[in-house]
RNA sequence: GGCGUUAUAGCUCAGUUGGUUAGAGCGAACGACUCAUAAUCGUUAGGUCCCUGGUUCAAGUCCAGGUAACGCCA
């Protein structure tokens, strides 16, 4: 069997993301994950936090705690409410870790020794007041050809004029608001990525079966105006990884660090070895080397469309560079945004619903449900509560909770909390039982392809089979008549449940966890055989009617969450 | 401004390499059922596939030009 190797983006450390966040990366990736375990593949699904760079530092200024302590503790914050929505990473690692400070040190060597780092001489903004070169979007001030009066760095929002810091009036820091900036001289280490345009290209080319969205991307960017352009990767900064060229020093670079875009994604390969040493696993190289057994793993990045330049083009140049053999991602899955309530999510103005306070409200498989079967795959989706509330009722507590209620319910208080034994499978039951397997293939077959939506959608109408068999067949009418047949009604509808939560799993692992409990029985194996699935729950097996799987959300939490969660706008 | 994505039923979305009468779920109307979380199941209604032009025996699908929404611009 295949391996596979699953990344999510790695999310930044400072503060808890939102929703859309969620099912940009780490929800699908975890789906996929979940999905290749239960078929039996062997799987690594790895995730991080992103720690370094200027806007960690600032926020723990703010916080008022040293930069260390305030990454530990966003880092602990992060891995709980992940493990609340059931993210079932195999390590969630820190992209601040030692075994990824000398794995991006090693890199930027090997490819120095390559030829491919060029060191920069050039002058940047430095701040006296806040005693640290400014990156542009941290610098502003008057823009002298329009007049607007919060013109950037970089460029006038307003105008859209290009500019250098130099040329605004009143240049400030944003940071402390002085305006005591000078211009000074650093140096700085370049990727040349320029010089891997042909090879990233023709990597690219070969990709016919990703997404329109992660292949149109990455072509924009090695086309537009000069093509790829060389990246500087080192920032004057504290807060990073040291600048040395693998275990050596690097003259000239002292005191400066790596910038955040180049030892982020190293962070994938590192956090196998962080898995290793943390005693999760005693191989990390056979995922990574394809020199050392790697060769027959698959590897499937998931990420939002903002993070896919950075995966098709600048890890790759990384990968591709060092001409080392390092895995090569086979796969990116990249999705749009999901937009709250016909405008975007806002951290600053509390605008939609994060993580953490998702989990206050309603339990981890009402969000995972509904953002997965409206994952933003082809375009943006928008999170409504109205949408919300109609698919979340409809289909888990109507369509699956439902179904197995009214089942269980039924054999209660027909034959008890024991399978029925009575009778043998007739005409019904035959088509039924086909019917779920050609499903279960189209399911598998969405699933293999990460479809994630129409997955959901099948899955669903695999749910509803249970239901329309029911109706048809009414075992209420069929018991006043003929109580064996009702009795084999009754079992085959009893065998679903433990069907419907293997196939589930992947989406709700948690109302999955608990019918294969109320149902007493161990995790099933993938049903690869759905008529011998079916025969899972023998006659006289006992088991017992759950609790409620789903409760409604009543049009009173509708409008409570739907206020709270608007945010204060501009 | 440059670039990208999107535009299909009241809503959310499917529509593979161009090929009969454009599909699903929700919502709506009607009906069936009464085991169940006032749940379920069935039937029906509902579309100028954004606009204009082109290629073709044939265009929702390909091409050109518009329009609109959203996003990105290191």
């Amino acid at each position: 069997m295949t391996r596979h190797l699953i990344t999510s983006a790695i999310p930044y450390i400072n503060g808890i993301k939102h929703l859309g966040n969620l099912v940009g990366s780490q929800l699908p990736a975890d789906l996929y994950a979940r999905y290749l375990r239960a078929r039996g593949h062997e799987v690594l699904f790895l995730c991080a936090t992103d720690e370094h760079g200027t806007p960690a530092e600032l926020a723990a200024t703010k916080a008022g705690k040293p930069i260390e302590e305030y990454c530990a503790e966003m880092h602990a914050i992060q891995a709980e409410i992940a493990a609340g929505f059931g993210l079932s990473f195999d390590h969630f690692g820190r992209s601040s870790s030692l075994q990824n400070r000398a794995l991006t040190q090693y890199f930027a060597g090997a490819l120095a020794d390559q030829g491919l780092i060029e060191e920069v001489v050039e002058q940047q903004v430095y701040s006296n007041a806040d005693g640290r070169f400014l990156p542009d979007r941290y610098i502003e001030g008057t823009c002298p050809n329009c007049g607007f009066e919060s013109a950037r760095g970089d460029q006038c929002d307003n105008c859209t004029k290009q500019l250098d810091p130099v040329d605004l009036i009143d240049a400030h820091s944003t940071i402390s608001g002085s305006t005591d900036l000078e211009m000074r001289e650093t140096k700085h280490l370049f990727l040349r990525q320029s010089q891997l345009k042909d090879r990233l290209d023709d990597w690219i080319s070969e990709k016919a079966d990703w997404p329109v969205l992660t292949t149109s991307i990455a072509r924009k960017w090695l086309h537009d105006g000069d093509g790829l352009r060389d990246r500087g990767i080192t920032r004057d900064l504290d807060w990073g990884v040291p600048v040395k060229r693998g275990a050596d020093d690097w003259p000239g670079m002292e005191g400066k660090v790596f910038y955040v875009w180049f030892d982020a994604p190293i962070e994938y390969i590192a956090c196998a070895q962080e898995w290793v040493d943390a005693g999760k696993g005693d191989d990390w190289v056979r995922w990574w080397r394809t020199d050392q057994g790697a060769d027959d793993v698959r590897y499937t990045q998931f990420m939002g469309k903002d993070n896919v330049p950075f995966h098709t083009l600048s890890f790759p140049a990384t990968i591709m560079g060092s001409n080392e053999p390092w895995k090569l991602v086979d796969y990116i899955k990249s999705f749009n945004y999901l937009t709250y309530d016909g405008g975007q999510f806002s951290t600053s103005r509390g605008r939609g619903v994060f993580m953490d306070q998702a989990l206050e409200i309603l339990p981890a498989d009402y969000w995972r449900w509904w953002l997965l079967s409206h994952a933003p795959e082809t375009s943006d989706a928008e999170f409504t509560w109205e949408n919300f509330q109609t698919s979340v009722n409809k289909d888990l507590a109507d369509v699956l909770g439902n179904f197995i209620s009214r089942i269980t319910k039924f054999c209660r208080s027909k034959f008890g909390e024991a399978v029925p034994s009575a009778g043998e499978y007739g005409p019904a039951e035959h088509a039924l039982i086909a019917d779920l397997a050609t499903r279960v293939a189209q399911y598998q077959i969405h699933m293999d392809a990460m479809e994630v939506r129409k997955s959901a959608q099948e899955l669903r109408a695999i749910w509803s089979a249970g239901n329309e068999y029911l109706q048809a067949e009414a075992p209420w009418t069929t018991f006043k008549t003929d109580p064996e047949k009702a009795a084999v009604q009754v079992r085959l509808a009893l065998n679903l449940i433990p069907l419907y939560a293997v196939l589930s799993a992947p989406f709700i692992p948690t109302a999955a966890a608990s019918m294969l409990s109320a149902m007493h029985v161990e995790t099933p194996d993938w049903p690869d055989d759905v008529p011998a699935a079916l025969e899972g729950l023998a006659a006289g097996h006992i088991f017992e009617v759950p609790e409620v799987l789903f409760a409604k959300i009543s049009d009173e939490d509708r409008e409570i969450w739907a206020e709270r969660f608007a945010g204060t706008r501009d």
